[in-house]
DNA sequence: GGTTGCCCTGACGTCGGCGTCAAGGATTAC
DNA sequence: GTAATCCTTGACGCCGACGTCAGGGCAACC
């Protein structure tokens, strides 16, 4: 199939899947007239790439997964490269959320402050 | 005071300053040699600003609290368009959090079962 | 043979929040 | 007087993952 089709089912488009092949994670036949060519194992190569991508992984942190699935593994994740991008991803993952709570806290506790109940500044008779 | 100390006393860089005026957040009386002049009201709504920015606050948003300290309060986050802010923060803020421990979860999962226990796969008779 | 619709490469644009020169003027220190 | 340190404006660089032209080729259909 060619590229525009290749998009088209993976839910893209052309211009993604050139940037991904200067990348070198998506490399491509050529036909005769010049035009990419790829075939049902591009597509599961792709999928593994926008799942990851949906999860929040950047390029660079598909590539394991591609790798290993071209290297003939029915699955992306089960080679030791991409089980360490997991982990290294889940530390990420709780660091942020746990930084994102704190923020969140914080907002809170000044909007509760702020909205009604200025235990002190309120009491200066404000009209609003 | 001029904008070096006025960066090094909140923390920050002069770029940065010139940055802010540059989109009218945090704008500069000029002394005569042309020079950027500041005293401690800019300080603190200098503080303000980065205060915000290190939450998570884009910059267009720190200001409504800005402009709320620059007409007199005591605190940047009492006015309306502030406390707007901060909700829709919040909001936000959960929305996120939310996501991400969605996609924890899944990230969990996949690592578990590609690690050690793939419930009806690795039955298949896998060396790895 | 003309129109439509795919494809090609190359290259610049986007977004935010600055960093980092470059080329010069002003002030202060010695 | 001159060196060092501040300040000025202007402008390009960066990062990631593409979007969006521009200018042209190839294919298929009627």
């Amino acid at each position: 199939m060619r590229i525009g089709e290749l998009a088209a089912r993976a839910g893209t488009t052309t211009r993604t899947l050139r940037y991904y092949e200067s990348r070198g994670l998506l490399p491509a036949r050529r036909s005769g007239n010049g035009y990419r060519t790829y075939d049902e194992s591009d597509l599961k190569l792709l999928r593994q790439i926008r799942t990851l991508q949906d999860f929040g992984f950047d390029l660079e942190e598909t590539r394991p997964f591609v790798e290993c699935l071209r290297a003939g593994h029915p699955e992306g994740d089960t080679c030791p490269a991409s089980l360490a991008v997991y982990r290294r991803k889940l530390d990420e993952l709780d660091a942020l959320i746990g930084e994102l709570q704190a923020v969140r806290a914080k907002i809170g506790l000044r909007l509760a402050l702020a909205e009604g109940e200025p235990p002190l500044c309120e009491l200066g008779g404000q009209e609003l």
